[in-house]
DNA sequence: ACGTACACCTA
DNA sequence: GTAGGTGTACGTC
């Protein structure tokens, strides 16, 4: 290798993980083999080794090498055992594209590098310092930032997703340091994916600046009793050793033994009939076109070369659609038995493509609409009727188009919109590539205060009057699929301006159903950045926030342009990834059937909302607030001092230090403990003062939470209480519920039932409250098939009585209570994935003896073992488990070397079934009630306005109590059929009354 | 102004 | 032992 040579380094696993996660969509082959990163890969190289000069690389290569990883077992693992410990397993249709890659490395004729013993980082920096010495430039294809420490003059990184080079600038611009000190900033930082320990509490801006003002770790070490803030000098002098020790394992080393020299690196030329014959096994029709092309070989004539994978079951869950025929309205469009929304097949005008298949095609070009690099510049605002008239004929011509709304509030209750934006993929502008336009049409700005004309409307806006009705044609039309972002926020913001969204898809709910429970949000910003690789100008760079906080109407129309035309761009591309994987990993029927269809149910109990009665309120906290001062007395004259009460430390400073009271506890901080159950302990052996803090701690809790925070939430003009409810936000599928939430309205204790009362009818209706009874328990019996609880179940036995009799040869008639009691807390312990730890804890026993209770259970009841050890099972071999309906909760860290991360999601995914089962069920009577309640003729006079987990609340006119209860309870009771018929009878009690407390 | 810890409300 | 949300205190920027 000489001087002016060009050595391209490939980090082969790098490469790997990105493409998987970057690239959609789910690529599968005919036969189900997954080789999306495989395409990824081939595509990467072949445009490195043909055009490479035409990237920002600017250079063809002389010299190539790809570099993989051997083992997991490396020199690192020898200076810190840790290391790398909490990785997780693969993703499963990863696994057999490992051996693949390799396959299509040695198909292109380049050498395929890994070393026992050394990860391909330090291969890769063995070759890049040796290159660099021998006068070589050098391109290492990696976005890692483990390897920015190797970017010199010579030596550059390029990004091969985003086409961007990566220098020494900007390793600056990412890091805040330059390359060199890239190894200290990482060993200060640490990586919570590698399980580098670092520094706690010191992140990159921190790290960067202490390297700024200290020049390295070294010195920053020996000198960090200078840093001034002392929590942050605490943990510098505690974690010393562990930060050198961090700098060892992310310095990457030099002198690994290279089996190949650089010279043997040298480029070699391609055989075309032997890559060919791969592409053709691994069926990329349209890169074995164009290597076909480049190599003047006739493809036709060429055999696809036999590649063998480890690839096993491709089986998946139970199909829905087949079974089902009766709840159907899909996303407000009604659609034919077993449909599904049209694929993301966008029209292509391109002839150079229309020889290949449409499937195939569809999927190219989906990928590169969204694999195309976000372009501002493609970006219009719209302030003329023509042009947007314009707009909604291309978006009725290509049938689909993302939309989002900007508003003045978060609350879709409260919101007034001020502009809306919209994408379309487009490739009549653009025939070399993938283009898609996005505009924002503002309508509600306002000039802003410094102003001249301070306050009123700015020019050049389309009037809402006449944007309204064209909005209105392209929302209400099934014929046009809009695509949006947290759905529901528009559905209820249009909703209030008299628009019905009809046919629509929710980004968030396909990541929802398809990915529960992996890591990450379902948020856009969190989605756009995994799946796109691109990070949204963040809503505060755009409105400000906190005290410079604007409401969207006062934010400049360009700045407002690229920030909502963004919004509905990458939803678009968000859409194009996940859509086709739900068809692919068989989780269509669980989108259409338990998702979408409750986006307009929710935001219709979300616009009712509920009233409640500020007078009850406000007399309760009067009461409230007389209890907790007359405890304070008393608490201050026992404690000797007055101090904060509602200060845990405070507290526990006063109880276990100046008092010197034993049996104190220590939270995992190293606080004393002051929970109920530590004072509950305390008050039991005697003492005043504990007994006194619990009681206080009970008042100002309902008095700060519920009496004094809910008529805060009373809608100026309905006068109710409107909360919002979260499709994606559980990992089981159950709702959860916030401004106000509720679903903890208090309702253990009487002076908490209180606050019930307070949710009232309006005058000459009934609330009608519906509960499934023991519904867990139920799902529970018929996913284990339990012979005894089908029985208990199908006689309408008390089941805790039951269960206490098998258990401990005890009568049913006569049982003492404590006895039903405990086998209760048994009976929900096998719910939560049971450990002796929990239920000695609950039942305040020793762990010897509930783990004698455990032991009997499980020989009463082997089946629920059996259920137990299998669904664990079944969550290490999948990664996921599922519900009755098919639903998939994720738990990527069961096979944590962590015992108590690994027990704690074991006992996670054995509650997730039966938890999400029970949540499945519910979501299908709130689907149905509605049709049933038309089909009685008595739509609009009973209102579903609450959903609490296992109850549905509805506001009904005086006269339709009796009627529509019995149809309410059979919606409820028969939500599991048809899709399933379950082996025990669910059952539902219903009341009605003038409050939420007498109904329940 | 914002994030974390603790405590406590629900199913 | 499962799944959530909210209020207060308190630390840091």
């Amino acid at each position: 290798m000489k001087n002016g040579d060009h050595l391209f380094l490939v980090d082969g696993s790098g490469f790997i993980f990105r493409a998987f996660h970057a690239l959609p969509p789910l690529t599968r082959k005919s036969d189900g083999l997954p080789v999306g990163a495989v395409s990824g890969f081939c595509n990467m190289l072949w445009k490195l080794l043909t055009s490479a000069r035409d990237t920002s690389v600017g250079d063809t290569p002389t010299h190539f090498a790809v570099i993989f990883d051997y083992s997991s077992k490396t020199f690192r693992k020898d200076i810190y055992n840790a290391y790398k410990a909490n990785r997780s397993a693969p993703p499963e249709e990863l696994i057999p594209q490992f051996g693949l890659i390799r396959e299509a490395t040695r198909a292109f004729n380049l050498p395929c590098i890994e070393t026992d013993g050394f990860e391909a980082d330090d291969i890769i920096a063995t070759y890049a310092r040796q290159a660099e010495a021998n006068g070589a430039d050098v391109t290492i294809i990696s976005s890692d930032k483990d390897l920015m420490q190797l970017v010199t003059p010579m030596v550059h990184m390029y990004d091969s997703m985003k086409d961007k080079q990566i220098g020494i600038p900007d390793v600056i611009e990412k890091w805040g340091v330059p390359p060199e000190k890239m190894i200290d900033l990482q060993a200060m930082t640490g990586d919570s994916i590698d399980n580098v320990p670092g520094i706690p509490g010191i992140g990159p801006k921190t790290a960067a600046q202490l390297l700024e003002e200290f020049g390295d770790l070294d010195t920053l070490l020996a000198r960090a009793g200078e840093i001034k803030q002392q929590k942050r000098r605490e943990n510098i002098v505690a974690n010393a050793e562990l930060a050198r020790i961090s700098r060892q394992l992310v310095t990457l080393r030099t002198d690994v033994p290279l089996e190949l020299s650089l010279d043997a690196l040298v480029l070699e030329p391609q055989n075309g009939p032997k890559l060919i014959g791969f592409l053709k096994a691994m069926e990329f029709t349209s890169l074995t076109r164009r290597v076909a092309d480049a190599c003047n070989c006739d493809a036709a004539a060429i055999e696809a070369s036999e590649v063998k994978v480890e690839w096993g079951d491709t089986a998946h869950g139970p199909d829905l659609d087949v079974a089902e025929n009766v709840d159907l309205v899909a996303g407000g469009r009604v659609v034919a038995e077993g449909a599904s929304v049209p694929a993301p097949v966008v029209k292509s005008r391109m002839a150079s493509e229309s020889a290949a298949e449409p499937a195939e095609l569809a999927k190219e070009r989906a990928a590169s609409f969204a694999t195309a690099p976000i372009d501002h510049s493609t970006y219009v605002t719209i302030r003329d009727l023509a042009v947007l008239d314009q707009w909604i004929a291309d978006a009725r011509e290509t049938g689909i188009v993302a939309f989002d709304t900007e508003t003045t509030s978060l609350d879709a209750m409260q919101a007034e919109i001020v502009g809306f934006s919209f994408a379309i993929a487009d490739n009549r502008k653009d025939p070399s590539g993938a283009v898609i336009r996005a505009a924002y049409v503002p309508l509600g700005h306002k000039n802003g205060v410094g102003d001249l004309l301070g306050g009123g409307l700015a020019d050049n806006q389309i009037p809402l009057r006449d944007a309204l009705p064209r909005l209105k044609d392209l929302l209400e039309d099934i014929s046009i699929l809009k695509i949006a972002q947290n759905l529901k926020y528009d559905y209820l913001l249009m909703k209030r301006y008299g628009i019905e969204l009809k046919a629509f898809d929710d980004t968030m709910l396909l990541s929802y159903v398809l990915d529960g429970g992996a890591n990450g949000t379902h948020g856009m910003d969190s989605l756009s950045e995994r799946w796109l690789g691109h990070k949204p100008i963040a809503y505060k760079d755009v409105a400000g926030s906190g005290k410079s906080n604007v409401t969207f109407d006062l934010v400049d129309i360009d700045r407002a342009t690229a920030y909502a035309a963004e919004d509905a761009d990458v939803t678009l591309r968000l859409w194009l990834v996940l859509k086709p994987r739900l068809a692919a990993e068989k989780l269509t029927s669980v989108y259409e059937r338990l998702e979408r269809p409750l986006v307009p149910v929710l935001a219709h109990m979300e616009e009712r909302g509920i009233t409640i009665d500020r007078q009850i309120l406000s007399r309760l906290s009067g009461e409230l607030a007389q209890g907790a001062a007359a405890l304070e007395d008393e608490i201050y004259r026992l404690a000797g001092e007055r101090f904060n009460i509602g200060s845990p430390k405070q507290l526990g400073d006063i109880l276990f230090g100046k008092m010197g009271l034993a049996g104190g506890n220590k939270t995992k901080t190293g606080q004393w403990s002051t929970s109920a159950q530590v004072l509950e302990d305390l008050a039991a052996a005697g003492l005043e003062l504990p007994r006194k803090i619990v009681d206080w701690r009970q008042l100002t809790k309902l008095k700060s939470t519920y009496t004094d925070a809910l008529p805060g939430y009373v809608h100026p003009e309905t006068k109710r209480v409107h909360t919002s409810y979260s499709l994606a936000s559980t990992t089981t599928g159950r709702l959860s519920s916030s401004e106000p939430n509720l679903q903890n309205i208090p309702v253990r204790t009487a002076e908490g039932r209180k606050i019930r009362t307070a949710f009232i009818s309006t005058p000459g209706h009934k609330l009608i409250s519906a509960d499934y009874s023991q519904i867990e328990l139920r799902v529970l019996a018929h996913v284990a098939n339990i012979p005894q609880l089908e029985q208990a179940f199908a006689d309408g036995v008390d089941i805790h009585a039951m269960t206490a009799s098998e258990m401990f040869s005890v009568p049913i008639e006569g049982m003492p209570s404590e006895v039903r009691r405990r086998a209760k807390a048994i009976n929900f312990g096998i719910i939560y994935g049971i450990s002796a730890f929990g239920l000695a804890n609950q039942l305040s026993i020793e762990r010897s003896e509930a783990g004698d209770y455990i032991k009997r259970y499980f020989e009463r009841f082997p089946g629920i073992r059996d259920y137990m050890e299998s669904t664990k099972a079944a969550a290490r071999d999948k990664g996921y488990v599922e519900t009755i309906f098919g639903r998939r909760v994720h738990f990527p860290e069961i096979r944590s070397s962590n015992p108590s991360v690994r027990a704690f999601n074991e006992r996670a995914s054995i509650n997730a079934p039966i938890q999400g089962s029970a949540a499945d069920v519910i979501r299908r009577a709130m689907i149905k009630m509605e049709p049933a309640l038309v089909a009685a003729g008595l739509a609009d006079r009973v209102r579903m306005l609450l959903q609490v987990h296992d109850e549905l609340i509805f506001e009904v006119e005086d006269a339709d109590v009796e009627r529509s209860t019995p149809i309410i309870v059979s919606v409820m009771e028969n939500a599991a059929m048809p899709a399933v018929n379950m082996s025990v009878p669910l059952k539902v009690d219903a009341r009605a009354a003038n409050n939420w407390d007498e109904a329940h």
